[in-house]
RNA sequence: ACAGGCAGUAGAGGCAAUCGCGGGAAAAUUUUUUCUCGAGGAAAGUCCGGACUCCACAGAGCGGCGUGCCGGGUAAUGCCCGGUGAGAGCAAUCUCGAAGACAGUGCCAUAGAAACGGAAACCGCCUCAAAAAAAUUUUGGGGUAAGGGUGGAAAGGUGCGGUAAGAGCGCACCGGCGGUCGGGUAAUCGGCCGGCCCGGCAAACCUCACGCGGAGCAAAGUCGAAUAGGAAAGGGUUGACGCUGCUCGCUGACCUUUCGGGUAGACUGCGAAGAUUUGUGCGGUAACGUACAAACGAGAUAAAUGAUUGCCACAUACAGAAUCCGGCUUAUCGACUGCCUGUCGAU
């Protein structure tokens, strides 16, 4: 459930450009969120992070964040779409828990979030 | 003990738990399980030098670019080691050197009388003549580079002699130049002799010596779909177009086979091979060489090391492999180790 395959991850400039131009796109502070809906790339995820946020370890560091809420936020996702996610300059300094509220934030307005709402609501008041 | 100099070492801080990622091997088998390995001293800048790959290539010259005290090391270098010279420091030690300005051409702003012609007389110094005259002053001619002034630099420096005043004019020492003898592989150092001696800039052109073919792993090689498209051979119904109004014929849509070019993509290149590291012996002042022994083992391709919790410590900097090595440069936290120098104290 909290696995993420290789094969999962969105590959080649082509795919990568046509989710930014087709796609909607949802932001915060932390997250840029851009969507698909398209059954070809059911499931599939990318991960970017531009040079404008440091030098490549800022940039490790961001996309493993935004890997690792993903990860753990996989299960939440329903329909057939497909996501890039890309860091912004707030999350360089941020931690996972920002990520993970952020990235929850941005698939509920976006209306793809499968989870019920109390489950959500559970989530936001434990922290 | 304090101050300083040089050389070097290790660090995703350590341990535990849960979830997770990339490679390899085995099992099972079609996606799972187990085991194991998984970033740095700079991985960076891409500034040099190679390996490797493809292209070009009889040989030589011209041109272009780079390097520039001397010798050695190396696969090679603009790197390293040792020496020579200059400078800094009480010292350990550190810093800097671009060969040649009697091969030639060129430049030296402003200031200054004069900026390279073995030059130049602005103030000054000395002297002669004339005029006025007590001292002395004015005008003209000549001598003079010691003093002043300008300048980054005024054509050897200091001292003594010398002179009308001065001057390498003479002498001593120093500096430079030339010759010679000696030490050294050499840069260069030391002695002696000579005549007294024509600035700087080569990161101006240039001269001399040495080196260099070009492009780079997105190199290069292998396989190669769909669809588009090329060539050849064979078959060829009907309809359309054109040569011509008609017939024949040609052109040709279409089908099959073969061939080569090769796109997307996949694989190789690509990491168990190495100019690797460490130790010991031998050679060398050293860089390094050599023999033996041991150790190490990343390999992705939207690109692997993360998240959470607990305890200890609390200082965690700069920062992430992308074909691989040797250097240089730049960034950088808090530590530790060894050797050396100076001062103070004790023995």
């Amino acid at each position: 459930m909290f696995e993420l395959k290789k094969s999962e991850i969105v590959r080649g400039k082509k795919d990568f450009q046509k989710v930014y131009s087709l796609g909607k796109s949802y932001a915060d502070k932390n997250i840029v969120l851009y969507v698909l809906n398209d059954e070809k790339y059911n499931g599939k995820v990318g991960f970017a992070a531009g040079k404008k946020l440091g030098c490549a370890v800022v940039r490790n560091r961001v996309k493993r964040l935004l890997r690792e809420a993903y990860r753990l936020c996989k299960n939440k996702i329903s329909g057939d779409c497909a996501l890039i996610l890309v860091g912004r300059k707030n999350l360089t300094e941020s931690k996972s828990d920002d990520a993970i509220k952020s990235l929850l934030n941005l698939l509920r307005r976006a209306g793809i979030s499968n989870g019920e709402k109390n489950h959500d609501e559970n989530f936001y008041r434990a922290d």
